[in-house]
RNA sequence: GAUUCAGUAGCUCAGUCGGUAGAGCACAUCCCUUUUAAGGAUGGGGUCCUGGGUUCGAAUCCCAGCUGGAUCACCA
């Protein structure tokens, strides 16, 4: 990019990191800064009696100078916040040369460069914990503006709101807003806990394929690629379930794994085409204990997140502290007033419109029963429920019940709304899976485009064997935001999927001279708009294009001689 | 995919009835020899998202498009 493209700020800067060279100063140095303190420890620790941290090293990007003529204070930010710098001009300038304090300090320093201090802690007159500097270094110059955000009393003033700023540029948005680092480090704190458990009780952390043949263990529409040496098409997991459980049949009596699963289908606050699930299967276990095992699992996460097992997300508080138990069919007893047990397609479809819920005839009895659950039920769960006992229709890989052949063992947990995990006692009657998965192939038959494909090799795992199992699955972006108190799915994730950005087509200044338009011209031309030969050849009127070259030479002190018009009209019109 | 709202300086945002483009912070210069979202003064900085249309005149009204948000649909 040309200087003269630049913001103001942005060329002001360049100029700055080429002054730092000029005065023998290297703005981006290879030596290693031995850091041995964070600003978080020495505000946590630092005692005035003590007089302690007499010679800290700490480095961080400059978030703010106050210069205050031969003494500055300033702002540094580590990875676990802030602390105020005290910057004197004997102090860092000992000798006559008081250039490093005057020139490179208050000048040639902005906000949001890296630099390195050494000094000690002290107290200042307004109270504020804070470093002596001795000695500063410059480690990183910084060309773009950052914007400023400020804070104060836990009020942000001038945060960045955009959202497309924010996920696009997610480092600007982790640098300047408050807060934002705190989500991510909390997400990786929610993932150790979780892990802890399962390590202690002695499950193994496993990896299976994300390329799959088959996409199964969910319903969901995959993503599709291609192996070229193979020569066929593979697809991006919907889910690790199927392989999951083959390691339950070669002999490991728990498995999990943390797995980025891809599904390829609408995007909004809680949907994101990739995301993160913790599936984990565990031999000789029932969809009962799971639930216990389940309530384990969430509370070590709260307690270990919030130190308490209510938390608060959006209007409500959750308490984890106690989880509700209701069937499938008290549920939506409770919440309709209906008794659905024992009921039809037919009779399914007429509860729908007397409750005003749209159907398809493809729908079969399970989705229906879903339809009305999601429909006049799950918003209605705002603390921790568990849902069990669901239509055998709708869970293809899970145990039928032991009392009703109409019903499967599962469970999901719902929270605030929305599912957070889903668990059954695993399907492991190899001739009843081949029959599932044959109904399930039925109904894609019947129209319904995310009915499970037939894997035969898990078909044939389960003919050797597999032991009573229970698993369990959780959305860890889901359970994230429960635990951070975010609306969106965005906001849990540093990258969410967006429209990939816009870039504008420019030509090399080479592409000019080929045209036979002089070079010192090009800066100007693409400043004004005309970034490809094309662009500038479909001027109309070379008049025009003339006044704006010679204004632009005028406005911006270029020096340039200016061309005269029949020279502007000959760049654009093609030659014979 | 549908509906709807928004897009103005680096950031946050005003902009009346259609009549010369504004503020705070940031940036620059100077003052102040010094303390808390950085005290004062002055100044620079704009493709008002893009392209059409209406109009003597459009940031403003109309149409189309782009990007994002929200709601719905799809989907766990």
């Amino acid at each position: 990019m040309s200087q003269i493209q630049l913001s103001e700020q942005e060329q002001l800067r360049r100029k700055s990191l080429e002054e730092l060279r000029t005065l023998g100063i290297e703005p981006y140095p290879a030596a290693l800064f031995p850091v041995n303190v964070t600003s978080k420890e020495i505000k946590e620790n630092y005692s005035d009696t003590n007089n302690n941290y007499t010679d800290v090293t700490i480095a961080g990007r400059l978030m703010g100078v106050r210069v205050m003529g031969k003494a500055s204070f300033a702002e540094l930010q580590d990875e676990k916040g802030r602390i105020q710098l005290y910057i004197t001009r004997d102090d860092i300038c000992p000798g006559e040369n008081k250039e490093l304090y005057n020139t490179v300090f208050k000048k040639l320093l902005d906000i949001g460069d890296f630099i390195g201090v050494k000094g000690f802690v002290f107290r200042t007159q307004m109270g504020e914990i804070s470093i002596h500097v001795k000695e500063f270094l410059i480690l990183a110059k910084s060309l773009k503006p950052l914007p400023v955000v400020k804070e104060k009393d836990g009020v942000v003033y001038d945060a960045v709101t955009d959202p497309e700023f924010r996920y696009r540029q997610r480092y600007v948005d982790l640098v300047v807003n408050p807060g934002v680092r705190e989500v991510f480090s909390k997400r990786s704190r929610i993932i150790t806990s979780m892990r802890e458990l399962f390590n202690s009780r002695g499950y193994l952390e496993v990896e299976t394929p994300i390329l799959q043949p088959i996409p199964g263990g969910a319903t969901a529409r995959p993503f599709i690629t291609h192996h070229n040496t193979l020569d066929i098409p593979l697809y991006l997991r919907i889910a690790n379930e199927l392989y999951l459980k083959r390691l339950i049949v070669g002999g490991f009596d728990g498995v999990y794994e943390f797995a980025k699963d891809f599904r390829n289908e609408g995007m909004d606050r809680t949907h994101n085409p990739e995301f993160t699930v913790m599936e984990i299967y565990i031999a000789y276990k029932d969809y009962f204990w799971m639930m216990d095992f389940t309530k384990e699992m969430i509370q070590k996460v709260a307690m270990d997140i919030h130190g308490s097992t209510k938390v608060p997300v959006g209007e409500n508080i959750i308490d984890f502290g106690h989880f509700e138990k209701l069937t499938m069919s008290e549920s939506i007893l409770k919440y309709t007033g209906i008794d659905i047990s024992g009921m039809n397609d037919a009779d399914l479809q007429n509860v729908c419109k007397e409750l005003g819920i749209e159907t398809a005839p493809s729908m079969g009895k399970g989705k229906l029963i879903d339809e009305i659950f999601g429909e006049k039920v799950e918003p209605h769960l705002i603390q921790p429920t568990f849902i069990y006992d669901y239509p055998v229709e709708m869970s293809p890989l899970c145990k039928k019940h032991r009392n009703n052949p109409e019903l499967t063992e599962r469970f999901e947990l719902i929270v605030n709304g929305k599912e957070l995990c889903n668990a059954y006692s695993e399907l492991n009657d190899p001739i009843d899976q081949l029959d599932r998965f044959q109904d399930q192939l039925k109904l894609s038959e019947k129209g319904d485009d995310e009915a499970m494909f037939i894997d035969l090799d898990f078909v044939r795992a389960l003919e050797y064997g597999m032991p009573p199992t229970s698993g369990m699955g959780i959305g860890i972006d889901r359970l994230t935001m429960l635990m951070t108190n975010q609306p969106s799915i965005q906001d849990v994730l540093f990258f969410p999927q967006m429209r990939p950005e816009k870039r504008e087509k420019v030509d090399t200044p080479e592409k000019y001279t080929e045209a036979g338009i002089p070079e010192e011209w090009v800066d100007a031309l693409q400043s004004l708009g005309y970034k490809t030969v094309e662009l500038l050849k479909q001027v109309e009127k070379p008049g025009k294009l003339h006044q704006e070259l010679c204004g632009f030479n005028k406005k911006n002190h270029l020096n340039l001689k200016n061309p005269s018009q029949d020279e502007v009209a000959a760049w654009i019109t093609p030659k014979i």
